[in-house]
DNA sequence: TTGTATGCGTTATCAT
DNA sequence: ATGATAACGCATACAA
């Protein structure tokens, strides 16, 4: 009833281990000659017992396991699921594993995040959202690792300072796009769905956002800015708020399709119709985007994509240590549905 | 610049390697006394040098890898996402990892699906959606597992016959009671959006709706069953063929919310309003579902509970392997919503 | 209270 | 062409 070993395999076969171990990987076309005869003894001692080899012993032995880590930072956004299909597809390719983790917004202490990393339990990290940047001690502990020569690969939407390879979809030029088209629909009061978990995030969208307008002249309302959590129900209650103000504005960002989501709803509740009364946009153009009623003017990242190259850029980096930072950017680009329109009035 | 090991701690504390793991894993206060003075030079050892023990050999070592293997059929799909919320939750909380595939759908030879699992890769599994059924060898391949005594957990939307053990969330009793308002509501022409990976996936769904059909003298319409793929477009497209049937249905039921979402689109292409002229019920009640518009119709399964149980199940299992099959059903419950109503004419 | 010895399953090296 | 042996890093029964 115990599970067969390679010396079980190698006492049914009447051979030594070493031999099993050169059958089973298949060497026997390259350097090591094995006689065919033996070769098919193994084979069948193998099939006999069942024998499969321990992934654990080959990791200790190896030193590598064929995992890949992966942190989401928000379960429930569908954006970060299209990341991990993408990184899910390459990485089973290539013969990887994946280790998911999504605490990564849990906890407090950074140093969690890389446990699996120290413990060799992964071959490299990939994580997504740039949530690294709102701990120190979590960046310290990140270059700490690159020192190491630990594969880390970040899916981010800014320029990462630190020395880890990334894969960058910047909405910095995307979100000047949606606001100057928005600025052309005679829009002149745009609110903006800030809903993060954490402070720093999504500054490619509110930078630009405020830059604009300023640009075009027209002041940056802070009441027009609903900071709010990253839930459907935020993005639903910040856009009540916000279309409930005393001049309400006519077009509403939200930073993420999610978000928009809510907000369509609550534009519902409101009795508000999109776009003739409200214009919306949102970013990530998940899939379901272009199926919502209205179909969601978006910002596309192409995040399935995105997922792929980081997972590229991993094995590249895990193959070869000490190539210098890889840094790829995949610009998003504006896609026009139908919630958005001119200005009511 | 090499990674330190339990023997570098020793050396530098200038202790035994088994003292070192006695201190590191805490076995102070138990069966093995360690004088607090060695302790402590040991922990500053293990301090200074920034030693982290090996999970592989662990592993090996221990026999188990603390990592549970989580198979999700459709990664497109939220609501797989929100069983593996709950997977998620529950098993980093226990500590242990989440190994994650979702080739399932995609793999031809179900032995594959297992790989992991002979590997010694992981405690146990999770698989989810009953895609298991669509494949004789596969379920031999479940069965001789789990003769092996390694733990599996199926969450299922059926009593599964094989020997595994399981969280249930058979929809048959919601589906009858979705049947029953929706007639109740005078609809007497319902379509269904079967939109499956795999054929005998959600029969859960398709028996009761036929059965309830046939027991109010209503005739089963071929017709009105859309057999399709399980993603937003096949039920978008479905939704459009049954919708332009010359004898249209006033109702129609979607196997699940994500292929719900699609119909919704296509009843808008079509000028038809929810609930006016057509009713909408779908299933799972995935989060975004009551943030629709309308807000959906669906059947609730309480998703991330569904995954929190599986991990219990599996806990209890890998804890002692020989305990009888367990079985756990969480009855759904329809939620009426806004896009059901009385039947157009 | 601490150290020694052994084994987990695999693979690489060196003999034969 | 094949086999013996030594690591890989850790945990633990047993000896001291």
């Amino acid at each position: 009833m115990k599970r067969p070993t390679q010396v079980d395999v190698a006492r049914l076969a009447g051979v030594s281990r070493a031999t099993v171990s050169y059958v089973v990987n298949g060497l026997t076309d390259g350097r090591v000659p094995i006689s065919e005869d033996t070769r098919q003894r193994v084979l069948a001692a193998v099939d006999k017992l069942g024998y499969v080899p321990d992934a654990r012993a080959q990791a200790l032995r190896s030193g590598d396991t064929k995992t890949i880590g992966l942190i989401i930072p928000d379960i429930r956004n569908p954006h970060f699921w299209e990341h991990a299909e993408g990184v899910e597809q390459e990485a089973s390719a290539a013969g990887y594993h994946l280790l998911l983790s999504s605490i990564a917004l849990n906890l407090e202490y950074g140093e969690d995040i890389f446990k699996d990393l120290s413990h060799r339990r992964i071959d490299g990290l990939i994580l997504m959202g740039s949530f690294i940047v709102q701990s120190q001690e979590a960046q310290k502990l990140l270059i700490s690792l690159r020192k190491r020569r630990l594969p880390i690969v970040e899916i981010s939407d800014r320029n990462v300072d630190y020395e880890v390879d990334f894969v960058m979809s910047d909405y910095r030029a995307a979100t000047v796009d949606v606001m100057a088209y928005l600025l052309s629909l005679q829009h002149r009061r745009i609110g903006m769905i800030y809903g993060v978990a954490s402070p720093v995030l999504a500054e490619d969208r509110l930078q630009p956002y405020q830059d604009s307008l300023l640009a075009a002249g027209l002041p940056v309302d802070q009441a027009l800015i609903a900071r709010c959590g990253p839930t459907i129900e935020d993005g639903y209650q910040s856009a009540l708020q916000l279309l409930q103000l005393p001049e309400r504005p006519t077009a509403l960002i939200a930073i993420n399709d999610l978000l928009a989501i809510g907000a369509l709803r609550a534009a519902g509740d409101l009795g508000l119709r999109i776009p003739t009364d409200l214009s919306l946009v949102g970013f990530d153009d998940i899939h379901m985007a272009k199926y919502l009623v209205p179909r969601l003017t978006t910002v596309s990242k192409v995040s399935t994509r995105v997922g792929q190259e980081a997972v590229r850029q991993l094995l590249v980096r895990i193959n070869d240590p000490d190539i210098p930072q890889q840094k790829l950017s995949i610009p998003p680009s504006l896609i026009i549905r139908e919630s958005t329109g001119p200005a009511p009035f």
